[in-house]
DNA sequence: GATTAGGCTTCG
């Protein structure tokens, strides 16, 4: 229903709307394509008439002023609004200054004038394409700002109309007018950052007037640019802007745009690719559709077959579609992608020299696909794209570059010339289109590539069968720790084992000295009993572990924390400016009062404010300052979130990275020193306005790199063919069911990884007591450059649940 | 109503 009057008798709005529907201040409102659950409610302050677009369509431009909003004076208490379509005349003539409305399922972008005219950052737009919807007070308020709304009226509803939209076809858009089309993909850039603030992506489509049209959109949310995946896809564009551009007719998105993308197979479904929930399609679209399919799939310039790596040619260049196995950061100007698309490239193939350890991806598939993955070289603008990609992406490459290199040899070859290998590149710059398209798994593209992959993997069942990339290959899901303990009772039952595996059960078991002979990479099952295990104090085998540089650390203990927080209050120490503590901020309340026996020593919490006004302790954020470490303990017994900051300067900063900079739920988190560029307190205002309190969420926001804890252990096992010493590390809940961050803050946790060390290694001196212990082992090499050193680490394998443990 | 890019191969 987009557009209702509210009458008299009725009551509130709120009971007007679904019940799922919530109210969002303006100031929460954030980019994003559809707020499908969630109204605003303003008053119109001010309406500029109505204006025809050149698609024959409708368009106003009101600004609203939030009522109640919390901050009356900031620039996010006005927002732009524009109105689209149909639901122009259903409303235009109602609605009035002063009048107080209610939004819904309206679509949210950047403001182009918010730095002009000092509103909010973002507009919002309302059309049926959205599913947009309008309430109105019938009578104009006095008192626009009046808070309550209680027993106000509705008069009348109108019925839903379908909006007719006009196409027009190519050789018919002349400059100056907004217009909507259809046409074919002739050539595209899939989506790039561009230099301004917005996602870029060039399309020129084609139809069969025979006219070509040049588009240019941008957006600052790049899920509202086209989904185009290859030519010959089939593009909707509404609300398009044709101006004239080096004499030439171009298009440019106008407000209110948006886009459908079919692929351009004829036959196919006709489902468009689109993130909106919400769109206008009828049976005269599907008809245009289908013809734009059939026009286009003759034109053997708009439908190029695709190449797999079987028929690539020497400097070719091409689009690949494939399956991300591997990468790794070469240096600051170059990614390297392993992929694979099934099939074997037939040129001898150029190897990327990247240590075994910098490679992201599991090394037995690494080691198992060394025949049909090709090294792929991504450079600069893309860096950044690739950096976003995740070991078992499909991807799309386009535009990548096939080269042949002759390897040049130091010692000059006496028997034969070096044999020329082929390298991918994807060279900077965006000619051409070049970029990565990242593919979801339902499209047509990779329902193909899948079936390549997998006939790839049956063809060669004995090295590629215990793929790890297979599990995402067949989308099935890999256990949770629930069924994998589970699966581990009715594994132990019958291998009598105090471990089980969570998978790879059908390898056979291989004895340790066949092990010890084989050079790395390779996965193997092991049934040995543990002879040893270090550290042998549990409290040393957690650390803190850093995601970015990998580098390991001990948790700071308790004195040393202590010590550094004394530095932060001890007299003299100036760590006080009276000044920046004495008034309540916007977003926290703030409380002082002296350490009891302390004279010198002020304690200062700021309890972060929530919309709701009455917040337990235990979901609240506080910051602290000139706590001891007795406070801090004490405090994050009873607040969800501690932060400790000081106020040195002339705003509230994070301290040291030395202490914890976040106690969540009496866990305590630790930043990296080397890879955070923490930012003053303050920041973390954005996120008491979005209301996402993680610990990831706070991390980012503070530019501090959350460090993980790790369980770190070395086991040494003997199955009386050999010994070898093994890694244990463990994040998660993995080997031991426990998590390395829990264990630190609970007792009962640490008793019972105590009776399961008791239990898997009773006693070094007579090890033959001890149970057997099922495992996966993965050996590797590591080190570095020449001092190179096989290493082996325990992965897919659990205790085994006993009732005595 | 401000910008971005405005298809047209890197040079590794």
């Amino acid at each position: 229903m987009p557009f209702q009057q509210l009458k008299e008798s009725d009551g509130l709005i709120e009971t007007q709307l679904p019940s799922h529907m919530q109210r969002i201040e303006f100031d929460k409102l954030q980019l994003s394509s559809v707020y499908d659950d969630k109204y605003v409610e303003g008053t119109i302050l001010m309406k500029y008439p109505s204006h025809e677009l050149g698609t024959g369509e409708k368009a106003f431009k009101m600004v609203l002023e939030e009522s109640t909003t919390r901050q009356p004076m900031s620039n996010l208490s006005t927002i732009n609004t524009f109105v689209f379509g149909k639901l122009v005349d259903d409303c235009e003539h109602t609605l009035k200054q002063g009048d107080k409305v209610v939004l819904s399922k309206f679509l949210v972008r950047k403001s182009a004038s918010a730095s002009k005219d000092g509103r909010h950052v973002l507009q919002l737009e309302l059309s049926e394409e959205t599913g947009a919807t309008v309430f109105v007070y019938a009578k104009s308020m006095k008192e626009p700002t009046a808070a309550h709304n209680v027993n106000l009226p509705i008069i009348e509803r109108s019925k839903i109309r379908m909006h007719d939209y006009t196409y027009i076809p190519l050789n018919k858009v002349k400059g100056g007018i907004t217009v909507n089309v259809y046409g074919v993909v002739k050539f595209f850039k899939p989506p790039y950052h561009s230099k301004g603030t917005d996602f870029c992506s060039t399309v020129t489509i084609v139809d069969p007037s025979n006219a070509r049209l040049n588009c240019v959109l941008f957006s600052g949310n790049v899920d509202l640019l086209p989904k185009i995946h290859k030519m010959g896809d089939v593009v909707r564009f509404h609300r398009i802007k044709i101006q004239e551009f080096n004499k030439e007719l171009q298009a440019i998105n106008a407000p209110g745009f948006s886009a459908l993308t079919f692929d351009g197979t004829p036959g196919a479904p006709l489902k468009p690719r689109t993130t909106s929930k919400s769109y206008q399609f009828t049976s005269t679209d599907q008809r245009t559709v289908e013809e734009l399919r059939k026009w286009a799939s003759a034109d053997p310039s708009i439908h190029k077959p695709t190449i797999r790596l079987s028929e690539v040619k020497p400097a070719e260049y091409f689009d690949l579609t494939c399956q991300l196995i591997a990468k790794a950061e070469v240096d600051r100007s170059a990614v390297l992608l392993k992929v694979w698309d099934g099939t074997q490239c037939p040129h001898p193939l150029w190897q990327v020299p990247v240590d075994a350890s910098a490679l992201e991806g599991d090394p037995a598939d690494i080691h198992r696909l060394r025949t049909l993955a090709v090294d792929v070289l991504v450079y600069d603008n893309h860096i950044g794209a690739a950096n976003l990609l995740k070991v078992g992406m499909y991807l799309t490459i386009h535009n990548l570059h096939a080269k042949l290199i002759t390897p040049t040899t130091e010692k000059p070859s006496i028997s034969l010339d070096p044999v020329p290998e082929m390298g991918f590149h994807l060279h900077g710059g965006t000619s051409y289109g070049r970029g990565i398209t990242i593919m979801p798994a339902d499209c047509s593209a990779v329902q193909q590539l899948k079936q390549s992959l997998e006939s790839a993997l049956s063809a060669d069942q004995d090295s590629l069968g215990d793929l790890s990339l297979l599990d995402i290959l067949n989308t099935s899901k890999r256990p949770s720790a629930s069924e994998a303990t589970s699966a581990a009772r009715i594994e132990r039952c019958q291998q009598e084992s105090a471990t089980v595996l969570t998978a790879h059960q059908h390898i056979r078991t291989t004895p340790i000295q066949e092990i010890l002979d084989q050079s790395p990479p390779q996965k193997y099952r092991i049934r040995a009993k543990l002879v040893n295990y270090e550290p042998r104090a549990l409290h040393q085998s957690v650390k803190l572990y850093c995601p970015k540089c990998c580098s390991l650390q001990e948790i700071p203990n308790d004195d040393d924390i202590d010590t550094v927080l004394q530095g932060l209050y001890s007299p003299g120490s100036a760590a006080v400016d009276p000044d920046v503590r004495s008034h309540d901020a916007a977003w926290y309340k703030t409380a002082m009062w002296e350490a009891e026996g302390e004279r010198q020593r002020r304690i200062t919490v700021h309890l972060v404010r929530t919309g709701e006004e009455q917040s337990v302790p235990e979901h609240s954020t506080i910051l602290v300052e000139g706590m001891s470490l007795n406070d801090l303990y004490r405090l994050s017994e009873r607040f969800g979130r501690v932060i400790p900051t000081s106020s040195r300067t002339k705003c509230l900063s994070l301290n040291d990275l030395s202490i914890p900079f976040l106690i969540e739920d009496r866990k305590w988190h630790y930043g990296c020193k080397n890879c955070s560029d923490p930012q003053p307190v303050n920041v973390l205002q954005s996120l008491s306005q979005s209301g996402t309190w993680e610990s990831s969420a706070i991390a980012k926001v503070l530019g501090v790199q959350l460090l993980s804890y790790v369980f770190v252990m070395k086991f040494t096992f003997d199955d009386g063919s050999g010994s070898l010493d093994a890694f244990l590390w463990n994040e998660a809940e993995g080997f031991f069911g426990i998590s390395a961050a829990d264990i630190m803050i609970d007792d009962v946790l640490q008793g019972k990884l105590t009776r399961i060390m008791d239990t898997l290694c009773p006693s070094r001196t007579n090890p033959d007591n001890g149970p057997w212990l099922e495992c996966c082992v993965k050996s590797y090499y590591a080190g570095d450059g020449s001092e190179q050193k096989t290493y082996y680490q325990i992965f897919d394998t659990v205790v085994a649940e006993t009732e005595d443990i």
